[in-house]
RNA sequence: GCAGGGGUUCCCGAGUGGCCAAAGGGGGCGGGCUGUAAACCCGCUGGCUCAGCCUUCAGAGGUUCGAAUCCUCUCCCCUGCACCA
């Protein structure tokens, strides 16, 4: 029933060695953990990854064991980062904890998840109890870990309660005795310190699994801090025509890590298709990818515009000064507004507009576009 | 604490008295092309009912006809050194 290919595929790291297949022979549903954090109110296609190793582990027999990180969150994690993370406000962490464990259920088997807040336990340890964790590794161990090494040499500050990062997570694999825990590659140190921990707990310790991290359309790491993420949560067509943006060249590398199947073929253009379908239906469903692809024929491929437009309401006075209706119905500055013009950039009823300035009667009723994408519609008056 | 080096428009980064709303790159936006929001090419990229005006170069004052550029003070960051009874 255990597939080890499968629930181990795409990995980057597995260790140890031939940790999994014993833990397979236990014979029991393994516990797989996999923790998140909440500094970001949405999970996106890059984070997903994980939890689709959970899935398949889930899809096998096995429990996956959610942790949100709220406790954790609130001291920061530096992975990756050059610099110490902001501290959120308890609103905003709590705020995030709660639409994360929805979010993570459009990739898991609910059925089968264990969800478990870390504020739980932590919260719970007393500063004796935070001095025995802090005895199972030593400041060496923690300082190897390469982005403090080399903040350090840097000579960028690294905070004491950074280090107390990687603790904390791996006092988490104790809690919940971890079988098994995934992660991205970027937690491969957070992951090992979870087995040394757990050891120096009389635990046996977890079978670590990273993961890799997706690039996004611009080259780097899907990040919501970087704004090239495509949110789990967000609208149909946004997933749709951000997945669309991907160069042409990533297309195969996203159908192994998102898709976990190989491109279908053909054109370039139809397997990007297919792949901004199956992310818009993962999160939506069937109806919402048709719809969305729907949406991106007409919009973008043919240069219309969508089914739905939304209304506005046109200001007093004759002539229009365009610059500034524009700037109200799209959020743009006047100035903005104006160079768009200058562009061609503006169109009313389907025609470029040259003009600043226009007759209140051709607006009433017209269907003003900006650029590809902002539209918005003046019904007639009367 | 002492000595030195810095803080520039969304980001990186030029600019050391007028030619600076400020080079260049990135990003973003617009256009062209295209069975893609890919690739490629071109343009734009502080605000303002805009041939002009207004507000920007950490903050506050000052010098000057004129300051991102000079002076004073303040805040913050970095690098050495010192301190760590």
């Amino acid at each position: 029933m255990d597939d080890v290919a499968l629930l181990t595929r795409n990995h980057v790291e597995l260790l140890p060695a031939h940790g999994l297949e014993t833990k397979l022979k236990l014979g029991r549903p393994l516990r797989v953990k996999l923790g998140i954090d909440v500094t970001s109110p949405d999970i996106h296609v890059g984070r997903a990854i994980p939890l689709q190793r959970m899935r398949a582990f889930q899809d096998a027999g096995h429990i996956g064991v959610l942790i949100v990180g709220d406790y954790t969150t609130r001291i920061g994690d530096p992975s990756g980062r050059s610099a110490e993370r902001p501290i959120l406000s308890d609103a905003e962490i709590d705020g995030n904890a709660k639409t994360y464990v929805a979010q993570a259920m459009q990739i898991l088997d609910p059925g089968r998840t264990e969800v478990r807040f870390n504020g739980e336990w932590l919260s719970k340890l007393s500063f004796a109890d935070v001095v025995r964790l802090t005895r199972t590794l030593t400041v060496a161990q923690l300082l190897e870990r390469d982005d403090f090494a080399k903040r350090i040499a840097a000579g960028q500050p690294v905070s004491v309660s950074e280090l107390l990062y990687p603790l904390m997570q791996a006092y988490d694999s104790v809690a919940v005795e971890a079988d098994v825990e995934l992660g991205g590659t970027d937690q491969l140190y957070n992951l090992l310190a979870g087995r040394t921990v757990m050891e120096a707990y009389g635990l046996e310790p977890q079978i670590v699994l990273t993961t890799p991290l997706l690039l996004s359309w611009d080259g780097a790491k899907m990040s919501s801090s970087l704004g090239n993420n495509i949110p789990l949560t967000a609208a149909p067509e946004e997933q749709f025509g951000r997945t669309m943006r991907l160069p042409d060249t990533m297309i195969a590398d996203w159908y192994r890590l998102v898709v976990e199947a190989p491109v279908p073929g053909g054109e370039a253009m139809d397997s990007k298709l297919a792949l901004a379908r199956f992310i818009v239906a993962r999160s939506h469903g069937q109806d919402a990818a048709a719809a969305a692809e729907a949406h991106f024929t007409r919009v973008v491929r043919e240069g219309g515009a969508p089914e739905e437009v939304p209304e506005g309401v046109l200001p007093d006075g004759d002539p229009i000064h365009l610059p500034a209706l524009l700037a109200v119905a799209f959020g743009l500055s006047t100035s903005e507004a104006r160079r768009m013009i200058g562009q061609g950039g503006v169109k009313l009823n389907g025609a470029a507009v040259a003009t600043l300035d226009l007759p209140r009667a051709e607006l009433d009723g017209a269907l003003v576009q900006a650029g590809k994408r902002r539209f918005v519609r003046y019904p007639p008056s009367s």
